[in-house]
DNA sequence: CTCGTTTAGATTTTCGAAAATCGAAGCTAT
DNA sequence: ATAGCTTCGATTTTCGAAAATCTAAACGAG
């Protein structure tokens, strides 16, 4: 599917979103070799593009190269994603602090907004949406234009375990939990509460942990 | 120069550490364009695993990439180098403190013969060599198998300001100091002080990124 | 003289095919 | 039967050239 024409993004972006969408459509799961052609042949496109989004997914560790041998789908264990969550803590702490007083009245209608879509997504049981403006409600309350460089470092972390959010979101329970926890954080931030805001954020965090830890523990058991 | 034949590495590899070489060496300057014909012929290649690499190094933060205008080497201020040495200092103290008692005699041993590495390099003003070195060194203390995903941070700020640590070791002075802070870190790690530790490498990198924003405000003043 | 348009050259981007490499099945000698 | 070697198909990797796009200079109208 999906047809080819020179849109406003290059080739290569247009493979590398479809590599994303595989991933976490679950078309490629954990483990998996990436078979290049394939790729190129269902974007309609030739292997150049992909292979360059793949050396960007590679950089993200979604994926695991080994020369010659191609690229494999990365595979996360718990002790993984104990390690990640415990850095989104320390870096999202740092990043919420500091925008947490900068966050003008525009801004905290966009986050509001982006929990709104994020609830309607969720009903309609749209994971990749729901993911989307899960982003959005998050990165919203985190940007500020002096912290660049933190951003950079804590959306390589969501983007290297994004393929395991949508695993998460795969529960109907836990869609519910999420705007339960989304309502308290907008709240916090509404006001101005950095202490609260950061305990909500790490709460929100936590349970999605335990969560993700459960469900690797129980199937995907080596 | 540089001959080309299949080694052990793929081509794009090879490419990779050529722009690597270059951006140390000065050879491509921050704010520059990258042409990549230019490059690829230098290096004996074609221009496909020359735009892989810098997919890699736009990921580092090394290059920065505008769709159909190409890749730029990235210009960093001061301000942008406070914030990194700043994450920095957050990550490594958390890496020191997990590593630290793990090394064993054979570890140390390998830091001490880093820093031996790093000492004779800086005699000889070799300065790229100065930089592998330094890097073993640093490295050498804060790797450990059950942090790999801190360590991939903490190696990608490090790409990410290479460059620059390679115009403070083309100070004379700087290179020196650089000796007798290692002293003192290996020292600290020999005795198993982990305060002790995290404070001197706190200082080193205080101390390199005063030079750096003074040799920035400098002359790079926009 | 200034602003917008056109054109030409340089550069990026993508493709399709050739070359190199890998992994597994099949073969042979012991 | 098995260990080691060989061959074959599948896949990655690289190349050279075509297509698309951008930058800057030349041009012309107001």
């Amino acid at each position: 599917m999906s047809t080819r024409q020179s849109g406003p993004g290059t080739t290569a972006q247009h493979a590398l979103e479809g590599l994303r969408r595989a991933i976490i459509a679950g078309d490629l799961r954990p483990g998996q070799r990436v078979r290049q052609e394939e790729i190129a042949d269902n974007l309609g496109v030739s292997v150049a593009p992909v292979r360059e989004a793949l050396r960007v997914l590679e950089q993200e560790g979604q994926v695991e190269y080994r020369p010659r041998r191609g690229y494999f789908i990365t595979e996360l264990w718990a002790s993984d994603l104990a390690e990640i969550y415990a850095l989104r803590q320390l870096l999202e702490e740092r990043a919420a602090r500091k925008a947490l007083p900068t966050l003008d009245d525009d801004a905290i209608e966009r986050i509001a907004l982006a929990a709104r879509d994020c609830a309607e997504a969720a009903e309609r049981g749209d994971v990749a949406a729901e993911l989307a403006a899960n982003r959005r409600f998050h990165f919203g309350m985190l940007e500020s234009p002096d912290q660049v460089h933190t951003m950079r470092l804590i959306r390589l972390l969501w983007d290297s375990t994004e393929s395991y959010r949508a695993l998460y979101y795969n529960s109907p329970e836990e869609r519910a939990e999420t705007v339960h926890a989304h309502d308290a954080i907008l709240e916090a931030v509404r006001r101005r509460d950095a202490d609260a805001l950061v305990a909500e954020l790490d709460a929100h965090r936590s349970r999605a942990l335990e969560v993700l830890t459960g469900i690797l523990d129980g199937d995907g058991e080596r």
